[in-house]
DNA sequence: TTCATTTTTAACAATTTTTAACAATCCCTC
DNA sequence: GAGGGATTGTTAAAAATTGTTAAAAATGAA
């Protein structure tokens, strides 16, 4: 079963957290300050993280922010004290995957563990999101943000946008990304590929007339930068 | 590795897909009529059951519902003589989750064992019920909450949701919900369908406008994120 | 039957995607 | 550095798809 790492300084409250989750099989292991939960997080591997946002030492941002970085792979559930909107997109902005507030109930924590792992153990190479700059996007929650306000992007711009984040750095060519986004049965015209990356520049761009995330690569196709 | 229950009084068929089988570290046990197939069935609880349909003393479709009845969880493949339509309907009418008919070769019955198997093991640790944010829904006994608060679907709606979840972060399609949830002898218009997510989403999308559960995949169809 | 509920259809609105036309830019050659 | 063809940017309109609503049809219970 799934081994899971907990970075939380209430010692009663992980005491309860991993007498119930190892009741449930899971295998369980614990850290009391952020410093040892980074430390145990990159040595043990967890395949999950629960992680309180206040924490001696090192607080649940830094410690989400610099696992992420390093580990990206590894889900990461946040324990606020309160449902405020900040926190939680902050939260989420570090990447975190989930978050539940206090005080909840073991029954609902369970669950959003399974639906962490299995969203996770589902979606393991894709990229699940983005930052640039001010912009930050997450693929598997179809939300994009610009200047920490939401965007509206449509399915397809995401799925483009998804295509040159795994190929970031790498030139994309208008047909690898019609085969690729659209598919091998669908065949619209080459230059529809130019009408939609303008699309998304004007969305996603500081100066859309000075493109810094998709630049283009003239006679050949076009390059995400990140 | 799974076990396998043989229902089959050619013993020579038995012989041969015995060694086969084994050969791939599967567990087999055999029975060479309906009355000890059935009592097998329930006594040694396989995880999966090649059934013939012409027995000795209880034919395959006896054997079937009967095992259905009590162990309904137990995945069972039917071995037909003849591609006969009636008998293959037939079959699936008694609960049989998939059929093959003689001659065989061992590679597809191979194949089609593991696809059963995986279905089966997948609907295993489904939840009968889901939840996403503050919406919980118990399908076995067609209950929906919102908010902690009562939600109504009809039953239509409640079959609807239940496919998506269980092709959760898979595309469906207007036409594979029709097959699947309304069936092979009913065709309303394709249209139909999008009415009934567009109620759906009323019920349980904290914002029906920018569904985040129900999500449309333009051109293709929808997906349940969760 | 009648009534209430559910499901389907159909029409129109809104959105998304594609196309096409023209403008702007780039790169090469002179 | 100035033309000029090739390529890309931009825009608006057309086409395709989906959302929404209300009424019609079907279903089922009293």
């Amino acid at each position: 079963m799934a081994k899971i790492l907990i970075i939380e300084d209430e010692k009663d409250l992980v005491t309860g957290l991993k007498f119930n989750l190892e009741a449930r099989s899971f295998d369980v292991i614990a850290a009391y300050d952020g410093e040892e939960g980074y430390k145990k997080a990159l040595s043990e591997k967890p395949d999950l993280i629960l992680l309180d946002l206040m924490l001696p030492k090192k607080n649940g941002y830094e410690v989400c922010r610099v696992v992420k970085d390093k580990m990206p792979e590894i889900p990461i559930i946040m324990l606020t004290a309160k449902s405020q909107e900040a926190d939680i997109i902050a939260g989420f902005d570090t990447g975190a995957d989930d978050y539940i507030t206090k005080p909840f109930s073991v029954l609902e924590l369970i669950a959003r563990i399974k639906a962490v792992i299995r969203r996770s153990s589902q979606n393991k190479d894709m990229p699940p999101e983005f930052k640039s700059g001010n912009l930050f996007i997450d693929f598997k929650r179809y939300v994009a943000r610009k200047k920490n306000r939401q965007i509206e992007l449509s399915a397809l711009e995401f799925e483009i946008l998804k295509y040159f984040v795994e190929k970031r750095n790498e030139l994309v060519t208008r047909e690898e990304l019609l085969n690729r986004v659209w598919g091998y049965d669908s065949y619209p015209a080459t230059r529809t590929v130019d009408t939609h990356i303008a699309l998304l520049r004007r969305k996603i761009e500081d100066v859309p007339d000075e493109p810094k995330i998709i630049i283009t690569v003239y006679g050949l196709g076009y390059k995400l930068l990140g």
